[in-house]
DNA sequence: ATCACAAAAACAATCGATTGCAATCACGTT
DNA sequence: AACGTGATTGCAATCGATTGTTTTTGTGAT
């Protein structure tokens, strides 16, 4: 009753185990008689052979397995390059990979742990939504045993090749929104700054306020969290801000639904009294009362390049190189 | 350079490999003697071994993973059943489990595939939150090979355990609400027909609203996804029919969101003209400019117990029974 | 000094698939 | 009829850790 190990199967069909692998492969399957080979993979199904990747990653040191980490699973934008991350590195894979799935939350020292836990699994690569500075060497040391790519996060001087949203431009493209727009003075609430991203976002949109002649107040807001209750206390300190911006650039899009509300709550109208501009475009955003005007993130760009990436170093191939993908700005209702 | 196996410690050291695997190991560690099982961590621990899960997984015929079956991983709530789940499985155990996910998408025939994979990979129990009638056979089928237990949505006469949301009291609760609030007439816009989930809490709502006197218009509406554009969509039905509904019971909150942009859309206030519950408490829930009210899912309870349950059928421990959690209801301003 | 007994360590088989190499076979060539 | 060639297939080692079964070592008792 039990599914048939290839021995078994063997035994049952008077030919050797290898024959029975080399059936059974999809490279190696040109070795075997085809008669042989058609009679194999009959009984193989009939029997319900399931082969053993266990097994099959022990002999052949790939597990059909890569790892991904990922900072928080409930942000749909990492969960939108994931998928295409696997749909690009399973495309037209005879063998395709499974992901295991772990989440840093974050949390400084998490990765490392997590990243040893994949090495131990023997993953067949590593892709990182996670990382942060605190992770570096960790990851360089894991770049050494198994391929190792990045992707929406990278990090300052960094051998390790990535698949990036440019943010810088990101950032940019919100300020030239708000300049043609004729604001005068405006500000941004800024997501924690462990990461490459925020700061990004941040640089492009200040050097464009800059240029535009814009009035930045001078402080960008932090938040904590990028969250959307982060982004309604932001709130205060943008109204204690003197002059008052008539604009925000919210470096996601949960900070700018916690500021709608926060907004909504002090009475101001959006956007007439207060304009704000979101980053990433979840679906929330085109659903709100006042669909929110937003930078759509590239999900689909840096998940497939990622999934090339990984393709590449997989196969040995050196040119690897790290790229960019410009977002594009969603005007709706919120300026 | 490179990180040594067992054996080469096993050279370095002068000991058998055996030893070493005791050693390393944590309940069979009291075999070795100490000052040998000190020296063999030590070495170990500086010279990086690592071990190899593939080798461990093919002898032990446990792979220290877990195949995770969801249907849609941008839903916060099987996100955050999942958290529980992984939480409370590894809870307290020196050999975590790392989790192998893999998306339905709620296509028909998906799972079959996808199981097979996780049964290739020698997972040590599976976890579906993505169970439709369709994968009734092949989910029993993998339960003859490894723990199989279901999470959110059942089966109709299944012999598998699970860890549920009750959603008949979900449905019961929002007539009863609505009852309590004097609504006379009342609506549901339900999800897809392919779980459970959704059909029970039409009948916990029907059920209630029959006892209570209220008219529930005849006919309930079934979205094709439950998504907020299906909502929106389906917000036309419910204006056409007669005697019109003060009252909608969205069967999830992505559902709910749309149904607040078309009511709006189409001049109504909430709650006056129109009262509206969803299910889920999804983060968004509470950040909106009017707050939803809606059933909040037991995630925790669900998720914990699924992770008890796969520990006792690893243990092989028989008293696996299936259990509901109730959700509770969240009033906020919607109604 | 001998023996019993427990502790510690070594030995060796094993999990299941893969693959380099050797053996066999069929067939056409000279 | 002997031989080369290529196609099939079998043989056997291997991946790295785990574990049941010895063997060795050490301790205390008689």
């Amino acid at each position: 009753m039990r599914r048939p190990s290839m021995k078994e199967l063997a035994l049952r069909l008077g030919v050797d185990r290898s024959t029975i692998s080399r059936a059974l492969s999809e490279d190696k399957g040109h070795l075997v008689a085809p008669e042989t080979r058609d009679r194999i993979r009959e009984i193989a199904m009939s029997e319900g052979y399931r082969p053993d990747l266990t097994a099959a990653a022990l002999r052949r040191g790939r597990s059909q397995t890569v790892g991904v980490l990922v900072p928080d699973l409930e942000n749909e934008t990492f969960i939108n390059v994931i998928r295409a991350f696997m749909a690009s590195l399973n495309a037209g894979q005879s063998k395709p990979a499974t992901p295991l799935i772990a989440e840093t939350l974050d949390q400084p020292g998490a990765a490392g742990q997590l990243i040893e836990t994949f090495l131990s699994h023997r993953v067949d690569a590593i892709i990182s939504l996670a990382s942060t500075e605190a992770d570096k060497s960790i990851l360089e040391d894991a770049a050494r045993d198994v391929p190792v790519v990045l992707a929406i996060r990278s990090l300052a001087a960094l051998s390790l090749p990535s698949a990036l949203c440019d943010d810088h431009i990101g950032g940019a493209i919100v300020a030239g929104h708000f300049a043609e727009r004729g604001h005068k003075v405006v500000c941004q609430v800024q997501g924690p700054a462990l990461a490459t991203t925020f700061n990004n976002r941040a640089t492009g949109f200040t050097r464009v306020c800059a240029e535009k002649g814009m009035h930045e107040i001078s402080q960008a807001i932090y938040t904590g969290q990028a969250t959307s209750s982060a982004g309604r206390k932001a709130f205060d300190a943008v109204l204690a801000a003197s002059p008052r911006p008539t604009a925000i650039f919210a470096h996601n899009d949960a900070i700018a639904l916690g500021l709608i509300e926060a907004i909504r709550l002090h009475g101001l109208r959006i956007p007439e009294d207060m304009a704000l501009v979101g980053f990433n475009d979840i679906r929330i955003a085109q659903v709100l009362a006042t669909p929110l005007t937003t930078v759509a993130y590239p999900v689909a760009a840096v998940g497939d390049y990622a999934g090339v990436l990984v393709k590449r170093l997989i196969a040995g191939d050196s040119h690897a190189e790290s790229r960019s993908f410009a977002p594009e700005l969603v005007i709706r209702r919120t300026t």
